[in-house]
DNA sequence: CATGCATTCGC
DNA sequence: CGAATGCAT
């Protein structure tokens, strides 16, 4: 038999180590909760494993098998699994990500001092990194020349699932029951403040279906717009793996042919560009795994971050007194999930208003983020800061105010988010910050005045900036 | 408000 | 080869 150890891959359609195993052996499923692993996690991230972990044992159960969920270092319970039930091989798909990345190296060291064989095969992208590069160079460091190739590049069909023939019969196995998915507490984790939709595979088919056949058909327009709803919101799924890229890609297939017109087609086609956005970034980790905590492009010398901590405490909180930047965090906290136009406008204004370090950007949104990947929210922070492979012109700072005016008209996502706000009338929330303190302490008491001065804040960015590129 | 990246052009 | 071009969530 083959042991094939789950890891973001919590699905047992469209997964290609989990198909390419099958049609040579009997299965036997694995997932190791690992404490080095968990040390990295939070709450809510944890929450969202237990429930994909519970949803996948369910899957294999109704197959006449089980999933096998062992708590330890993986380098130690891989190669004593494998050893313990004489497998032939232990199969896995790739992780490029840091962490994941040198565990995988130990674990692959201690399956070949057992003398047990193993594979690991790309599966949570269409392309690994390496495959899509420049003419000299081993990857991109600007999107759109990624993007082209990407795009014009054939595509995967999605991985069949295996069947219950080619699954191991573990229905009798004792190991399934003295192997219980531990509960939050058990692993030492508080109940999460947000409470995320369901990330299950019948929720997520669901979600990209619901997707599919309507929004996409609007995404180029209204993707920018928080309140409109038409973003996939397959990110979580995505990170767990409850959905594979090729079944996503099959689906805007699908979309495409069935466009009612041109601009219908162009839209699905913006759509697969944010999916190419997603591997892009896992390349530029893969092959710069130093810039989780480094700058990627540095400047000259070190960056004067602010770093003011009661500055930070109110951003975190949502309490800074800029309508759509609280509505944005406050969502963070409640939803573990934020649209993107909003992530990158919070992350401006911490970094840029505030001139706090976007590391400290990027610990907060990994603690509280459901669909947290490394890949993603560094380069998204990094980009934001300014430091990044791409990144935006230092002088280019996201005004808050025009932010909220342009992409949440009518407030109803600073509504929906921010309570205080909810009976002050839309160009009143828009020109908040220059508002007199008489008159927001009246339209909205229960609301912070604004921290500071965007105007100000901005020069004192774009100068903190300049110092950085000239001293040196 | 710049600059660097990736490609294509021109010598 | 270097210059010119197009372009950047």
């Amino acid at each position: 038999m083959i042991v094939h150890w789950h890891r973001k891959d919590l699905r047992g359609v469209d997964n290609r180590a989990l198909a390419r195993a099958a049609q040579a052996d009997r299965l036997v499923p694995v997932f190791v909760l690992d404490p080095t692993i968990l040390e990295y996690a939070s709450p809510v991230r944890v929450a969202c494993l237990l429930e994909a972990l519970a949803d996948l044992r369910a899957w294999y159960r109704d197959r006449g098998s089980d999933l096998l969920v062992v708590r330890g270092n993986a380098r130690e319970v891989i190669p004593s699994l494998a050893a313990e039930r004489d497998a032939a091989r232990v199969v896995w798909n790739e992780d490029y990500s840091g962490l994941a990345a040198e565990r995988d190296e130990a674990v692959r060291a201690a399956l070949e001092e057992e003398g047990i064989d193993h594979e690991s095969v790309t599966d949570g992208l269409h392309h690994e990194p390496g495959s899509i590069s420049p003419n000299e160079g081993d990857h991109y460091s600007v999107f759109s020349y990624f993007w082209k190739k990407w795009r014009d590049r054939e595509k995967a069909d999605p991985a069949p699932a295996p069947t219950t023939d080619e699954l191991a019969d573990l229905e009798d196995a004792s190991e399934s029951e003295a192997n219980p998915i531990p509960s939050l507490s058990e692993l030492g984790f508080d109940e999460p403040d947000a409470d995320p939709p369901a990330v299950t595979r019948d929720a997520a088919r669901e979600r990209l279906e619901t997707f599919c056949s309507d929004a996409i058909y609007r995404y180029a327009d209204e993707r920018d717009v928080p309140a409109a709803g038409t973003t996939s919101r397959l990110s979580t799924h995505l990170k767990w793996g409850t959905i594979g890229p090729r079944e996503v890609y099959v689906e805007t297939e699908r979309a495409l042919e069935d466009a009612p017109d041109e601009d219908a087609r162009e839209s699905v086609v913006a759509f697969r560009r944010q999916l190419a956005f997603r591997e892009f970034y896992v390349h530029l980790l893969a092959f710069n795994p130093e810039t989780v905590t480094e700058d990627f492009s540095g400047y000259e010398s070190d960056l004067e971050w602010r770093n003011d901590p009661d500055e930070l405490a109110a951003w975190r909180a949502g309490e800074t007194g800029y309508p759509i930047v609280d509505a944005g965090m406050r969502q963070l906290r409640s939803e573990g999930w934020v649209h993107n136009r909003v992530r990158m406008l919070v992350a401006s204004f911490l970094t840029k208003d505030l001139l706090v370090d976007w590391r400290e950007g990027y610990d907060w949104y990994r603690h509280y983020l459901a669909d947290h990947e490394t890949s993603s929210d560094v380069a998204g922070w990094q980009w934001a800061a300014s430091t990044g492979a791409d990144a935006q012109p230092y002088f280019r700072v996201f005004n808050p105010t025009k932010q909220g005016r342009e992409y949440d008209p009518d407030a109803a996502y600073i509504r929906e988010h921010v309570p205080e706000l909810e009976d002050v009338p839309a160009d009143r929330i828009h020109e908040w910050p220059d508002l007199d303190t008489e008159e927001r302490a009246e339209l909205a008491p229960d609301y912070p005045e604004p921290i500071v001065d965007h105007a100000n804040r901005r020069e004192e960015a774009i100068a903190t900036f300049e110092d950085a590129r000239d001293e040196g």
